[in-house]
DNA sequence: TGGCTAATTGGCATTATAGCCAATAACCGC
DNA sequence: GCGGTTATTGGCTATAATGCCAATTAGCCA
């Protein structure tokens, strides 16, 4: 990977680590639905003032989210809508991986259930083949 | 947050952490032309072999790539295509940011060049309104 | 089987993040 | 200006992520 590469993969990767974290994921839903000051999310999100100040700090660097202040208030608000669409996609994701994980538990129990009854220490297929 | 909210956006922020590595994001693009094996992936990234493999297992595990074994190479494609549209969307982001920096630092010359022709050491104006 | 290559895993030192408290800054109303 | 509120910054510790080396696993082929 030579010089210039690596300095586009990291600004790529900035803003994913922007968005790597719950507090700051929990923001994006939240301004989402319209502006929100800093006192509204720190109430919703239970951390210390300052903490949340510097998440917003932090997604506000990566641009995606801007601050406008009023009276004593600060304002956020969503600058990079497509962010969104692809938290849809990673909803869609954790369905996914959640249902096969759901899926292969139930594998697991019916293969001990068959250990059980035959008293056969070592399961019979990895891939749930129960069929005998 | 509740405990249940609190679940969801750490899930959601697990997606991302997965992706906030430049390492990543170029295995990301490179995925994105087709699959590629480890070994390949390691003479471009240029870190070590077993480094790769815990880039591509970290990608694997939030479900974002697969993996095939084949003889005995390992071949990881993308999953979540999803994620290109995004980068492209973080393309864009950057662009608009390295703009705004390059007018920014357009107007702090100006300025500059007006304190050395009039011998005032603060500038005249924050927003560049250099107009006098 | 034994040697070879490809890949993963464990262990450990280095570095980066997170979150709290305290201090500071910015703005309002009196 | 002075006290009250809102937000940011600095400083610190605890935790997590990174990347190398060494050891191990898995498949090929002679």
């Amino acid at each position: 990977m030579d010089e210039r590469t690596q300095a586009r993969m990291e600004a790529q990767a900035n803003v994913f680590k922007a968005l790597a974290h719950p507090s700051r994921i929990f923001v994006m839903n939240e301004l989402a639905k319209g502006e929100r000051c800093v006192c509204e999310l720190t109430e919703m999100i239970g951390s210390d003032k300052s903490t949340v100040s510097k998440h917003l700090s932090i997604l506000k660097q990566a641009g995606i989210i801007t601050d406008e202040k009023r009276s004593n208030m600060v304002f956020y608000s969503l600058q990079a809508k497509c962010v969104l669409n692809f938290m849809a996609c990673v909803e869609g994701m954790i369905e996914t991986k959640l249902k096969k994980l759901v899926a292969m538990h139930a594998i697991a129990v019916k293969n001990k259930d068959k250990q059980r009854s035959t008293g056969n220490a070592a399961p019979r297929s990895a891939t749930g083949n129960v069929s005998d």
